[in-house]
DNA sequence: TATTATCTAGACCGGTTGCTATAACCAGGA
DNA sequence: TCCTGGTTATAGCAACCGGTCTAGATAATA
């Protein structure tokens, strides 16, 4: 096998099966056979075993996802418009078998915050990392430092959510509703009494 | 054994570890050491296996997250506040040890909603009786049906988002985000146009 | 007492798991 | 050509996996 490219292979497979299948529900022989790599290989270039490959594959997988967000965000410059596409992506993503998986870590972060902290850590990364694109959209768009950082954080958590119930339902509902609610949610606060309010 | 007891706590077991380590991170045999209960029961009791097992679990941990969140919801009449009270109770579960996972089917329900059609069914009908729960209390409080359901619906969404996040950065920050970000979600609708507003 | 249904108990099975160990292969450089 | 380091390849291991099977225990009833 090409040395160049043996170990991107792997963590690669590793990549795209942590995220659909989750950590506890893929094997390595199911990476190795996905990967085509040697078993040699894996514990040669991942001596840590596979917990250490998948830190390799977080990352990965985060600059993936990152680098996807961004090209969607980039598609408009008002931040309410762009997080549109960014959603209309998942919605796509939902509708081609089993890809909208490959836009989360949600799955690896539950299964392994008790047990692996090198994963959680890992983890907390990305979806920080994830939580800044958004909040840098929404500055760029405007919004006042403050309000852009919980606007980012805000989203990020309901995004996840989101894909979580379209999943689970095998239905876009989830994520269309974010779609339309977005401008409240991201509304910038302008209440001055917070709990009495009610509906209007 | 007790025969009364035996299912039920073979059911406790599973509820409990499945939520809290995952399908395929529980064993049977981790079931069967937790709940005291022999392995013929098991069998005897869900002859289906492992996917029989965990529909009753999930059945008894929607029973119990839904009494609980019902509980929380009914120490305010005015939704913000009530929900606010769900919340609370989050944050005190991630601060012991653990035990926020079991206010979530989240893991359960990625892990397998490609690999399990029952399960993902199982899991999606838990999602939308939750939704109904947090749809009611809006209504009750007096929004209109329509924006109740969506506000219901989102609700579940971001809380399910940030009970992820918050056991990934292991900080109740995004719980606590939520909490304040809570009249703005729950907006109902008054705006015209929904696309260039940005920023005040 | 015998029968029957329910439940318990645990040995056993083939397969998979993550990992170890070791030898062989291969390419590049002296 | 020989040497060396990087990489490949695979056999083997103990433990675990979900499930099967069978005998025994128990309580109720005729």
């Amino acid at each position: 096998m090409d040395q160049v490219d043996t170990r991107g292979k792997i963590v690669a497979a590793a990549s795209y099966l942590f995220q659909t299948k989750g950590y506890a529900g893929t094997g390595l022989n199911e990476i190795l056979r996905e990967s085509g790599a040697p078993k040699g290989s894996l514990y040669y270039y991942f001596p840590g075993g596979k917990e250490a490959l998948a830190l390799a594959a977080i990352e990965q997988a985060s600059h993936t996802m990152q680098a996807k967000v961004r090209q969607n965000l980039a598609l408009a410059a008002e931040p309410v418009a762009a997080i549109r596409q960014v959603l209309a992506d998942m919605i796509q993503a939902l509708q081609n078998d089993g890809q909208l998986l490959t836009l989360s870590l949600s799955m690896l972060a539950l299964e392994t915050c008790h047990s692996s902290e090198p994963l959680r850590q890992a983890c907390a990364r990305s979806f920080r990392e994830m939580a800044a694109i958004y909040t840098a959209k929404l500055a760029a768009g405007g919004y006042p430092p403050a309000r852009a950082a919980e606007g980012g954080q805000l989203l990020q958590a309901t995004i996840e959510g989101a894909i979580i119930l379209s999943l689970t339902q095998k239905d876009t509902a989830p994520l269309q509703l974010l779609q339309s609610q977005l401008p409240d949610l991201l509304k910038p606060r302008n209440w001055q009494a917070d709990s009495a309010s009610g509906p209007d």
